[in-house]
DNA sequence: CTATTCCCTACTAAAGCGATAGGATTTGTA
DNA sequence: TACAAATCCTATCGCTTTAGTAGGGAATAG
């Protein structure tokens, strides 16, 4: 399951894409907007601004702002920026390997089936970028 | 991520499978073969078995045994079993459904797209069958 | 200079995870 | 009937993560 950090980040991150252009949006503004501690939501844009997905700017008329194409944004990075690893095992996550203890990975069923997953799940994530989050 | 417990309970059921047949398996043996604690095994198979996957027999001579044919138990319920939700969001869990507090579902980027990840894990998850952690 | 806004560090309460402990219960066998 | 073998049950525990809260520091526009 999704933490509910990244439910926060994706549902700012919606809200950045709607006011793209406009001047640089508070992070109050989005915690009113999508019923979200304020406090907390700094800590989230904060993230994702030291991820590169974000700017931002201080003092009056600050705020944050997207950096890049919302089409050029994954999915996949906002959650492992987040969240961190979105494979099912350690022993077949693509950005946070790690092997197993005991148990080859070239005899195990349990792997095979779990990169089936993962790459399914990929294909949806890596492919779906900020912009579909907003509905037309 | 799975978590330990669910990835215990793949390999002692692995296990299992490739002992079909044969006389009741002891905990022991399978904590033995797959570098697990007994303890936590035992509390494993136990909720296999409340769950209707696993069969036992107390004292001489038992153990656990599959109740139905391997290829008819899909991974996706024991996951469910052990981990719970499969779906990366409650509001999108087919099993453990929960709506969200603050917004329409009907109009979420993110519910849709999660929809689709769901759907997408469990084409594969509802079609593999214990029979497939076995490798030949 | 001052109000505004992001930025940083630390803290905390509650829950979940990965076990461990200790015994109660059931069953086959001598 | 006694005993040993195995599951079954309840409780506890240390650790980490989660979901925040608190309090102020630093930059910036006007």
């Amino acid at each position: 399951m999704l933490s509910k950090k990244a439910q926060y980040a994706f549902h700012a991150l919606t809200y950045l894409v709607e006011h793209r252009g406009e001047a640089p949006v508070h992070t109050a503004d989005i915690a009113a907007s999508k019923n979200i501690s304020v406090k907390f939501l700094e800590t989230i844009l904060n993230e994702l601004r030291r991820a590169g997905i974000l700017g931002s700017r201080k003092g009056k008329g600050g705020g944050y702002y997207l950096l890049k194409d919302p089409a050029e944004v994954p999915l996949a990075t906002v959650m492992r920026v987040i969240d961190g690893p979105i494979a099912l095992l350690p022993c077949v996550s693509l950005n946070f390997y790690e092997p197993c203890d005991h148990c080859d990975q070239t005899r195990c069923g349990l792997n095979r089936l779990m990169a089936e997953v993962r790459d399914s799940t990929l294909n949806i994530l890596e492919n779906k970028t900020l912009n579909d989050l907003v509905l037309k």
